[in-house]
RNA sequence: GCGCGCUUAGCUCAGUUGGUAGAGCAACUCAUUUACACUGAGAAGGUCGGGGGUUCAAGUCCCUCAGCGCGCACCA
């Protein structure tokens, strides 16, 4: 007997087993379909070398592994194992996501964990610190994938950060930018006050709260709110044209009511989007805090005026509210209402739904803002036609409703999030007229300094052309820009020849190595007489209007300030265009360079808020000029991307799609995709994206098939919350009982779009089956290791045979039509029970029986031929124990991995 | 409010186009110095949520009611 079967005595082991085996595949590299060995993929077989191609979805780099990623692992990777026995060039495609929002968030958890915020951080430094974290995550989260036996090509994985990707997917926003399906607009977005950025529909939580709703006296009218704090700039009273009790006003009617912070001119507006059967019929609106007010507004012309700001507080046309946070507020402002006697009633069990920052929980505050915007209409269609063709189908079959729905009311798509963690948006603004340019290329970059903080400075006098040396603190703000200039390769300082500046350029030239120019030019204004004074006593002349235009007391105009320095300014433009320059000057030049930059009015530029010491103003020169103004300096644009508008175009990015240029090699092999497989929830976050993406980019959809699984739950059936303390481990479970018995427990009933009740028992039923199969082995290949594998076989011999075969077409059946719940339970059933319990009983006595030679040759072939069926059958689901088994079959040369499907395809050819 | 799903054995769930109800686990009886430490054989257990309809035939298709779960939603 051969010594290989000796491992066969013992119970089968998988910790012992697993990482050997995975290595062994790894190293063969026929993960990667380029590397598939001819025979396999020869004419003949079902696939003969045609592309199969799975992108896995990329789990996000900032956590480690879930159920119900071990689901969609071990789900494509039995595809892929299935269609690579097929002879198909199976092709699965991982890759990271950088998951913006999502990870961020993670982080700034962990930052506030030490007392740290994002926002008081160079935002470089910020990235780079989640680069690292995320990279971190993501090795451990590809060690986790390969512990589940993940067959995917790695030599092809894509992470959305890297540097081609990001070029792409830019790429891609200025080719929708050209074809005019991106726009930049204001509009109403859901902002989180916390995070301060805006998000998509998808990345909040509509709930049902219960509120009060209030009714007001406004003017002869009743109105309803449930938000009171919101309605301080009412001026539109709206009604339904229709509404036979306000027949006696007309549209466009001025009255004057009297409101919260005293009377006020009101405008009556008649629409019928208001509904006569709630509350009065009449309502007034807020444009800036809602998105039906916001519309209303825009159909009338109406104005529009912020009332909360940007962290959630009232502004100061709340008056003596301002500054409170609207949940404070709010009982406050009824008071005083109620006082005026302008409360008529209050509704106390009102319901009210309220969306919420579906991370931190935040209620989102309605804002307008400036965001750029996906034009949806035209790519919904083109989704839609494609459905309606039938160019993709889903599993199960009703989700297409859901998606559909989905894609017959999609709104305009937000994709700027005023985050760092991101793609970078490639557009700038024109800095004088804000006219926006998309895809200019930078040529080089200027920055305009304000030196650090100087004695006087600390003083509060007055230094005008006089000077005093910097303080520690000056030094240390001039130290910290510096190391953020040092980033962008500075050719050239031009400094104002002041001692305040000189020090300054001085710490900067060390921080970037470049060399320092001096200019007269850039002198702070001279304060003649008055400089050593405190601001306090010249304030007069210092903040005074006049002092813009003329002289006065000896002060030097702001004009000729600004003439001198701005033409300085232009002056070294021309002749130092193409370098990346830092001009180091002084709080009241940098007030009129603005003034120039922005084109402000001198008014607006006195009343601006000033440049702090060390702070600095980044601006970019572009290949081209603004096309509306013609001014040639511009400021990037912050803002990054939506994290799905990457991910949405995966399918393309990871098959090596170039919407600039030239695609590579793979993508006409491996694009269009064939499965996408992933979770039900994602049918109208991320699935709608890539099929748009995909016809608008290649003109075909990423897929012809979207299978989408359920959800992992416990044992109970109940969602894994950490909360709720029932969150499962898949690693703990294949640790215990084995990675092939976790991925039978995960597909075995597991109907698709259907939740799964994870439990440990049936992890454990599936231990047993391994080690079932570990026992059939050693029984099959004790009692024949010298079988002819070429005898004949008996009538009844090969009546078992056809009978494995019918099976194992049932199962094939069952795999190409995406039921692999139905295919693991077939092959279970029969290796277990069939092959074990009858054909392997019934085979003792005949091969004990020496008297019939021809008998007992059959059934050792019959023995082998089932095993090495079973085997490969059960490979797919069951990757490691099998393979182990078959590398212990006596002349064996090939792995498992690659050996040929054990029966023929349904599928027409 | 709109939409979707589920309801089948004690528990968790399968049931592909309609053709006399299945699995795993649990519980029951027996066997077992066994290829099996993780075994086998057997038996038991369901008017497929209620009602109606289509059909020769319905767990499956249609209508309706009830309970549970989920998703979407700009009614002030």
């Amino acid at each position: 007997m051969d010594e290989a079967l000796e491992k066969f005595r013992k119970p089968y082991d998988p910790a012992s087993t697993e990482a050997g085996i995975y290595k062994a595949w790894e190293e063969s590299g026929y993960f990667n379909p380029d590397n598939l060995p001819a025979d396999l993929i020869e004419d003949g077989t079902t696939g003969s070398g045609k592309p199969f191609t799975i992108v896995m979805p990329p789990p996000n780099a900032n956590g480690s592994l879930h159920a119900g990623h071990a689901l969609f692992v071990t789900l494509e990777d039995l595809f892929t194992r299935f269609k690579r026995m097929q002879g198909y060039k199976a092709l699965w495609l991982p890759g990271a996501d950088h998951a913006g929002f999502e990870t961020q968030v993670v982080y700034e958890k962990q930052l506030e964990k030490e007392g740290r915020s994002r926002f008081n951080m160079d935002p470089q430094d910020l990235y780079n610190e989640i680069y690292d974290f995320t990279i971190k995550n993501k090795a451990h989260m590809e060690d986790q994938v390969r512990s589940l036996g993940a067959s995917c090509d790695w030599s092809r994985e894509k992470f959305t950060l890297d540097p081609e990707i990001v070029e792409k997917v830019q790429a891609t926003f200025i080719k929708m930018y050209q074809d005019e399906l991106v726009y930049r607009g204001k509009r109403i977005v859901n902002w989180c006050s916390k995070h301060q950025t805006s998000l998509s529909d998808v990345e909040t939580e509509s709930v049902e709260e219960p509120s009060k709703l209030y009714y007001f006296k406004y003017g002869p009218f009743e109105i309803a709110t449930a938000r009171p704090e919101t309605k301080f700039g009412d001026k539109y009273v709206v009604m339904h044209p229709e509404d036979a009790r306000y027949a006696q006003y007309e549209h466009g009617q001025k009255l004057t009511v009297e409101w919260i912070n005293g009377p006020l001119e009101a405008t009556i507006i008649k629409d019928p989007v208001i509904d006569m059967e709630f509350g009065t019929g009449v309502m007034t609106i807020t444009p800036w805090h809602s998105q039906v007010d916001f519309e209303l507004a825009n159909k009338h012309g109406l104005d529009m005026e912020q009332i909360i700001d940007w962290r959630g507080k009232l502004l100061p046309i709340a008056q003596e509210f301002a500054g409170m946070k609207i949940t404070e507020a709010r009982e406050k402002i009824v008071e005083k209402l109620q006082a005026k006697g302008l409360v008529t009633r209050i509704e106390e069990n009102y319901k009210h739904v309220v969306k919420r920052c579906y991370k931190c929980n935040t209620l989102i505050e309605p804002q307008v803002k400036d965001q750029w915007f996906v034009k949806m209409a035209p790519l919904a269609r083109m989704a839609l036609d494609a459905s309606d063709r039938g160019d993709f189908k889903f599993i199960p079959e009703h989700e297409e409703k859901v998606f559909r729905y989905w894609m017959e009311n999609a709104l305009d798509w937000n994709v700027s999030r005023q985050i760092i963690w991101g793609i970078p948006i490639p557009a700038h603004f024109c800095v004088t007229c804000e006219t926006p340019k998309v895809g200019g290329v930078v040529e080089s970059k200027w920055f305009i300094v304000r030196h650090g903080e100087t004695e006087m400075n600390l003083k509060r006098q007055i230094q005008g052309q006089n000077d005093s040396p910097l303080t520690e603190t000056g030094r240390a703000q001039i130290e910290k820009s510096a190391k953020e200039l040092a980033k962008h390769n500075i050719d050239l300082i031009i400094s104002s020849d002041l001692g305040r500046t000189k020090e300054t350029s001085e710490i900067i030239a060390k921080a970037t190595g470049a060399e320092i120019l001096y200019e007269p030019a850039l002198r702070e204004r001279s304060y003649g007489p008055h400089e050593g004074k405190s601001y306090d006593e010249i304030d007069h002349v210092h903040r005074n209007l006049n002092g813009y235009h003329e002289s006065v007391e000896g002060v030097e105009a702001y004009i000729d300030v600004e003439n001198r320095a701005w033409s300085a300014f232009e002056e070294y433009r021309k002749t130092h265009r193409a370098k990346n320059v830092v001009i180091v000057t002084h709080g009241g030049v940098m007030r009129t360079l603005r003034r120039r930059l922005y084109d402000l009015s001198p008014e607006e530029a006195m009343d601006a808020e000033g440049m702090k010491n060390g702070e600095y103003i980044a601006l970019d020169h572009l290949d081209s000029a603004c096309a509306n103004c013609g001014g040639e300096l511009f400021k990037a644009d912050t803002d990054t991307f939506d994290t799905w508008f990457s991910s949405g175009q995966w399918p393309l990015l990871t098959t090596g799609f170039d919407p600039a240029g030239e695609s590579s090699v793979d993508f006409p092999t491996y694009y269009p995709t064939d499965v996408m497989e992933t979770g039900r929830d994602l049918v109208f976050k991320w699935v709608p994206r890539m099929i748009i993406f995909g016809l608008y980019l290649a003109q075909k959809a990423p897929f012809h098939t979207i299978y989408l699984h359920g959800l992992v739950n416990d044992a109970n059936g109940k969602k894994m919350s950490k909360s709720k303390g029932n969150v499962v481990n898949p690693l703990d479970l294949t640790s215990k009982y084995g990675t092939d018995a976790l991925r039978m427990a995960l597909v075995v009933g597991n109907t698709p779009g259907t939740d799964l009740a994870l439990r440990e028992d049936k992890v454990k039923g599936y231990k047993h089956f391994a080690n079932k199969i570990w026992n059939i082995a050693r029984f099959v290949l004790e009692n024949t290791y010298d079988a002819d594998l070429d005898a004949p076989l008996s009538d009844f011999d090969a009546l078992m045979l056809r009978e494995f075969e019918e099976m194992a077409a049932d199962v094939t059946r069952d795999l190409e039509e995406y039921r692999p719940h139905l295919a693991a339970e077939k092959a279970y059933h029969y290796v277990w029970h069939k092959f074990a319990d009858e054909i392997l009983e019934a085979s003792k006595p005949i091969l004990a029986d020496s008297d019939t030679p021809d008998a007992v040759a059959s059934r050792k072939a019959l023995l082998r031929g089932l095993l090495a069926g079973s085997l490969k059958l059960l490979h797919p689901f069951m990757p490691f124990v099998t393979e182990e088994i078959w590398q212990s079959i006596p002349g064996t040369t090939n792995m498992l991995m690659v050996s040929s499907w054990p029966a023929r395809s349904s599928e027409k050819s």
